[in-house]
DNA sequence: AAGTGCGGGTAAA
DNA sequence: TTTACCCGCACTT
């Protein structure tokens, strides 16, 4: 993966290139360009030492948002804000799912609830769950720096992550929400007799619907189309998400929206199960991370103390772009983008094309639980 | 509850 | 000096 990650990278700076300013700075220098002509697309899942220059519009930049699990990191510098890599959460055991996918959640970025994640098992086959921390900037994790200057947010990368992507922010807050409500409808649960008492007054509550319009938080329900569509109320448009996986595509300055259908929209399907890959080593030790598994399963997850996991976990959930992620503003324009520029395929053809799936199989995935 | 950003502080290279 | 990381705090989601 490594090989692959320097050739997207490659590929990366070559597309910079093109387009002139885009490598001609680094985010420590005093002056950062001001003659910007073309902003990058948001990217979803930057790797490598890439750099992008986005809109000071872009919602996503502006919250300075990863689908990698990156926490924050004091440089002591205010003007420049450093998040380092958390790697990502993996089963103990080395599971697969029945579709064979394995197990990649998103290490919690609170270092207490990270800890306490660490105490769960594994979704899928009960055993304990283990982080894998990101090695990939010379035996550190791969440090990403964002920086405001004027219309502009500059961007930079450094080291390629040598471990698995994990779920996306979206993905493991819609799984929790999922967890909460499987809790709540544990058989034991007052919520549930309630529901079955008013079903059997009214008789006419199939049991099959009301648990997603009783999932916790509505945002994180799963809209059977729509699931990622604008599955975030901070999407106050339907963009294409990340098409997270595209090129930064470059857009010219201030050009914010135009009308282009959101590509997301048409690319349920389109996901290609990712089966473990990449150079991560499952057996390499802590190191450095003092938050570092212990192994030990000790707290009975909700999910597992029931008895019975999610039919089909949805983990590693499609690994792919939520509209939020994209909240901000490419509403277009990677319709014609061209597929090439997918990160995915650095995984090995993890991904087809550069679309949102959608997450189109988490939802397939998730609902089974009723 | 968890995520985010800030900043004080320590340690190692 | 630089970099990594721990911690607590305040605020947001």
């Amino acid at each position: 993966m490594l090989k692959a990650a320097h050739d997207s990278a490659v590929e990366q700076e070559d597309s910079a290139s093109r387009h002139g300013e885009m490598t001609s700075w680094d985010i420590n220098d005093i002056k950062l360009p001001q003659d910007v002509s073309q902003t990058d697309w948001f990217q979803e899942w930057p790797d490598s030492y890439v750099k992008h220059i986005y809109s000071s519009e872009d919602k996503n930049a502006q919250r300075h948002h990863s689908s990698w699990a990156m926490r924050n990191t004091n440089n002591h510098n205010s003007r420049i804000l450093k998040k380092s890599c958390l790697g990502v959460v993996v089963c103990g055991n080395d599971c697969s799912t029945l579709d064979g996918r394995k197990i990649y959640l998103r290490p919690a970025i609170c270092d207490k609830a990270r800890q306490k994640q660490q105490r769960k098992c594994c979704p899928n086959c009960n055993g304990p769950l283990r982080l894998l921390s990101c090695r990939g900037h010379g035996g550190y994790p791969v440090t990403n720096f964002w920086r405001h200057e004027g219309q502009f947010i500059f961007f930079q990368s450094k080291g390629a992550h040598d471990h698995p992507r994990p779920e996306t922010k979206l993905e493991a807050e819609a799984r929790r929400s999922i967890q909460k409500a499987k809790t709540a409808f544990s058989p034991s649960s007052p919520r549930l007799k309630r529901i079955q008492e008013i079903e059997s007054l009214t008789g006419a509550m199939p049991t099959q619907e009301p648990l997603p319009s009783i999932l916790s938080k509505p945002e994180s329900q799963a809209p059977p189309v729509n699931f990622m569509g604008c599955f975030n109320k901070s999407c106050p448009e339907p963009t294409p998400s990340s098409c997270s996986e595209r090129l930064p595509q470059p857009r010219r300055a201030g050009e914010d929206r135009a009308g282009d259908g959101p590509a997301w929209s048409r690319s349920l399907a389109q996901h290609v199960l990712p089966v473990a890959k990449g150079p991560h080593d499952p057996f390499r030790s802590g190191g450095h991370d003092s938050l570092q598994g212990d192994g030990s399963c000790g707290e009975k997850s909700p999910l597992t103390s029931s008895g019975s996991c999610l039919s089909a976990p949805p983990y590693p959930a499609p690994q792919g772009g939520l509209c939020p992620m994209a909240g901000g503003a490419q509403p277009h324009r990677q319709l014609s983008a061209p597929p090439r520029g997918c990160e995915g395929d650095r995984g090995g053809g993890r991904h087809q094309v550069c679309l949102n799936y959608c997450n189109n199989d988490m939802f397939l995935n998730l609902y089974p639980l009723q």
